[in-house]
DNA sequence: ACTGGCACCTGGGCGC
DNA sequence: TGCGCCCAGGTGCCAG
């Protein structure tokens, strides 16, 4: 499910409910995520106050007064504020129970999502080697032909390596792509610079605007109150195989590139 | 240092 | 209705 916006989007959502907080306890109904959550996680946090929240990457960072919680959506992972009294559904693996009475409550049908505490998120091995943030000024198209030099990967899978750049996922890098002009199967390293130039804005835009729309929801994802994302009437390819071209009419073709389903017009992106 | 392939899971949609 | 197959928005790890 989620790339950059869908996260910043479930960041936006459960913020305000948490921050300034007392964590009551933990309620893990499922620890077996991609790695088990830790079995005295939430006597570790229980008492404390949550500072701030952050997102790093597809990371959301509950910062709290010391240390912090580091939190992954996987695939399939969404988050909901909720009260005591609602509900459980189905793979509501865990609750982060406040002392206003509230819930954060994560919910993750693949369990492909972790969720791990560390003093010093930022240092984690899991973040420690990750690329800039796409939306900083670090990253633009000087960066991203300086790093691309020498590499015979396809552009797509590079600009989804979160070691060049984050948050960019299989949805995003298909639609910055075509917006672009570039076809995804080029080689990384035989794209020019002005080009380059040209997707790494492209990809600012395209990321903002999903975030403006609250992400893109394809099957499951939903923002913290429940409302899907508006971004899928924006999708210029991803998942219109054999449709029309919103540009030039031609039907959009689907490629395997990197074990990726991959969305591209092959006039448009020559 | 890079690269491609596999693995981890559940659920939905499809064809038979 | 049931079964088997394929696919899904992520990413760490492995061998080559």
């Amino acid at each position: 499910m989620p790339e950059l916006p869908e996260v910043e989007t479930t960041l936006r959502g459960i913020e305000k409910a948490l921050t300034g907080e007392q964590i009551v306890r933990l309620q893990v109904r499922e620890s077996r995520l991609r790695w088990p959550i830790p079995d005295d996680l939430s006597e570790r946090i229980a008492g404390r106050c949550i500072v701030s929240l952050k997102r790093r990457a597809k990371y959301i960072l509950i910062n709290l007064e010391h240390g912090s919680l580091i939190w992954h959506l996987g695939m399939s992972g969404s988050m909901r504020i909720v009260d005591g009294a609602t509900k459980l559904r189905k793979h509501d693996h865990v609750d982060l129970q406040l002392n206003n009475g509230m819930l954060l409550r994560y919910n993750d049908p693949r369990r492909f999502g972790c969720l791990l505490w560390a003093e010093d998120a930022l240092v984690h091995p899991l973040l420690a080697t990750l690329g800039p943030e796409p939306l900083s000024e670090a990253f633009d198209g000087r960066y991203l032909h300086k790093k691309s030099r020498g590499r015979r990967v396809a552009v797509k899978p590079f600009i989804m390596d979160q070691k060049v750049v984050v948050g960019v996922g299989n949805i995003y890098a298909s639609e910055a792509l075509f917006l672009a002009g570039i076809r995804p199967a080029r080689q990384a390293s035989r794209i020019s610079r002005a080009r380059y130039e040209v997707l790494a804005e492209q990809i600012k835009l395209v990321l903002q605007g999903a975030i403006a729309r609250g992400g893109t929801t394809l099957r499951d994802f939903s923002q913290a109150d429940g409302r899907p994302g508006y971004f899928e009437q924006q999708l210029t390819v991803y998942g219109r195989h054999n449709q029309p071209c919103r540009q030039c009419g031609h039907a959009i073709r689907n490629k395997v590139i990197g074990q990726r389903a991959s969305y591209y017009c092959p006039v448009c992106q020559p």
